[in-house]
RNA sequence: GCACCCGUAGCUCAGUGGAUAGAGCACUGGUCUUCGGAACCAGGUGUCGUACGUUCGAAUCGUACCGGGUGUACCA
């Protein structure tokens, strides 16, 4: 449609314009475009007077059974349901209805979820693993060969608090018994301890911490040892809830990993004369020109590796190993600061790669005095398996009576948690609420699944007499068809913005539009001719929702 | 102080230049021996934070201000 508008603009008025169609209120008609108003200032004509030779040009083509003008000159355009439908057939013909090759032949690299070690997975980590696995499968739909990276937070300052505070404050029974949430207790016991005792001038334990540390780096066997049994409790917690989440990535590259490139790098970058030594041994990459007057810290005053030590051989590293054209960080908000000098320093020393922080914004609490706060383990996090666990509960309450399986709960449970985090523009801040983060009903996903298992049980229980429907009109159809069409345009356009609400967005709509048709149309009591074509719709809104739903990680049950 | 994000219905949020600004939740009523009611239909709320500007046209773009959030080199 965009097509024939251009021809006609061109051969009428010799300019270069990309018409933009829309779709109106339906009383006005399936589509309409503003182009002769935008056009008609820089003509120097009456807006209506394009419109007039626009849509008697679009009538001639025969396509529309209606062209008015309205208003100012706005075009509508009125197209019959017949030739919508075979729109539809022929853009399923040319397969994988809804993808584009935007990104063919370029490599991403999303670097998610990215957890420390240290905690129990909250869900503070929930918005990186639902983000960052849905621009994993939005670039993927648009062409984009994806490489997924777990950057675990695995070095540093918390291996020291975990063994003087496990010393201190646990047993071995304790940590049998609790595993990754008794390292998350004497994480918290340790660091109130440690606060506790720099108030009071001490430092008795904050040397423990230190001595551990060094002892770690000097490969003390006891340390060693430590860390392994550490490390190996809170990576088994981690693939566990990300199996639950069901997400994965293809690599898991820590910081431990990274620290000792990191360390040679900074050396580089010394010698080249990128980064500066200050007096007390510390490093930092100076940035004034890129208008940052803190320059980014790259090693600490003892020598010792930080962030952007290790996030600077961890660019370094996936240039040699993957060469990207693009490196998608799904880190929240919080960090938007330190990123933008990070993407800085690469972009100083020669780093071409599109660099991209894909942001979001915090979980917040409600206060007892109704304002909103940003969830701390001061406050008390809630714990991603606890949700979990709270949001099958609730999905299995509702099926009581009903023969469902375990493997569905899940898929509807799931489906709820992670539709609610896809409902806003990500950079959103989120508002944590028991009664919400799993709603069952209205905009949410079950919702969507349950429009899906209709349809899947309509094809499932009425037999497709595959009858030619040459004859057949599809205006019962028209609006979820219309609908469908649509949906090329929500994923090319939540791809490149990498904005997956959009896609949360449209399947609603669509969802709406069914279930509404659902109310309407009785398939079983239909003719022949009718069943076979209504049939051959239902099964594109499904393979539409399977596939939309698949971009947002949520499956459809098989039955709920 | 400076930087970034946000401000739309009672609440949670869609809506980045077009027609009368829309959903969900909550509230009220209706549909109901159904291809599965986690559904459908009806009922109403808005100084789109404020002001000025750009434009034929602004919730959307620009500037200033107000309010909230997040950051601001030895945490990650």
């Amino acid at each position: 449609m965009e097509k024939i508008l251009k021809q006609i603009i061109k051969q009428k008025y010799d300019i270069e314009v990309d018409p933009k169609v829309s779709r109106p209120d339906p009383q006005f008609g399936d589509y309409a475009t503003n182009v002769a108003l935008q056009i008609a200032k820089p003509l120097g004509k009456n807006p209506r007077e394009v419109a007039e030779v626009i849509s008697s040009e679009l009538e001639k083509t025969g396509q529309f059974s209606k062209v008015e003008i309205a208003g100012p000159g706005f075009i509508n355009l009125t197209i019959s349901a017949k030739n919508i439908a075979n729109h539809l057939f022929e853009e399923f013909n040319k397969g994988d209805f809804g993808e584009n090759q935007d990104g063919v032949g370029k490599i991403a690299v999303v670097d998610y979820p990215s957890p420390n070690m240290a905690k129990p997975y909250s869900v503070g980590h929930l918005r990186p693993g639902n983000q960052g696995w849905a621009a994993k499968k939005l670039l993927e739909a648009t062409g984009w060969k994806v490489i997924t990276d777990n950057h675990l937070g695995d070095y540093g300052a918390p291996f020291g608090i975990w063994v003087a505070g496990f010393k201190r404050f646990s047993s071995y029974d304790a940590l049998e018994k609790d595993g990754v949430y008794e390292l998350g207790r004497v994480y918290i016991a340790t660091k109130k301890a440690l606060k506790d005792e720099a108030e009071a001038n001490g430092s008795e334990l904050a040397d423990e911490v230190q001595e551990w540390l060094l002892k770690l780096e000097n490969k003390d066997p006891e340390a060693v040892e430590f860390s392994r049994l550490f490390n190996e409790i809170s990576l088994n917690h981690i693939h566990n809830v990300m199996g639950r989440l069901k997400i994965s990535t293809d690599y898991e590259y820590g910081e431990a990993f990274f620290a000792p490139k990191g360390k040679e790098e900074v050396q580089k970058l010394l010698s080249s004369g990128v980064a500066v030594q200050n007096d007390d041994g510390s490093v930092i990459v100076p940035l004034d020109e890129y208008g940052f007057n803190t320059p980014l810290l790259i090693q600490k005053s003892n020598g010792a590796a930080l962030y952007a030590t290790t996030d600077l051989a961890t660019i370094k590293f996936r240039e040699q190993e993957w060469n990207p054209d693009k490196v998608v960080y799904a880190v929240g908000m919080e960090q938007q600061f330190y990123f933008s000098q990070l993407f800085a320093m690469a972009d100083k020393i020669g780093i071409k790669t599109d660099m991209y922080h894909l942001t979001f914004g915090v979980i917040d609490q409600l206060n007892e005095d109704g304002t909103r706060e940003k969830m701390s383990s001061r406050k008390g996090v809630v714990l991603m398996e606890e949700l979990l666990d709270k949001a099958e509960e609730k999905a299995r309450k509702l099926t009581s009576g009903r023969d469902i399986s375990d493997d569905d709960i899940k898929k509807i449970a799931l489906g709820a948690i992670k539709f609610s985090d896809f409902i806003a523009d990500r950079r959103t801040n989120i508002l944590f609420d028991w009664n919400t983060i799993f709603a069952l009903t209205g905009m949410s996903g079950p919702y969507i699944q349950y429009a899906a298992v209709r349809i899947a049980k309509i094809l499932n229980d009425i037999k497709n007499p595959g009858v030619d429907y040459i004859k057949y009109d599809f205006e019962s159809e028209k609006a979820v068809i219309l609908k469908l069409l649509e949906y090329p345009e929500v994923v090319k356009n939540a791809a490149s913005s990498l904005e997956p609400h959009k896609v949360a967005n449209y399947l609603y709509d669509l969802a709406r539009e069914m279930n509404r048709y659902y109310e309407n149309v009785r398939i079983a009591e239909s003719s022949d001719e009718e069943k076979s074509a209504r049939l051959d719709i239902l099964t594109k809104v499904l393979y539409v929702f399977d596939r939309g739903l698949d971009l947002l990680g949520i499956e459809v049950p098989s039955q709920m």
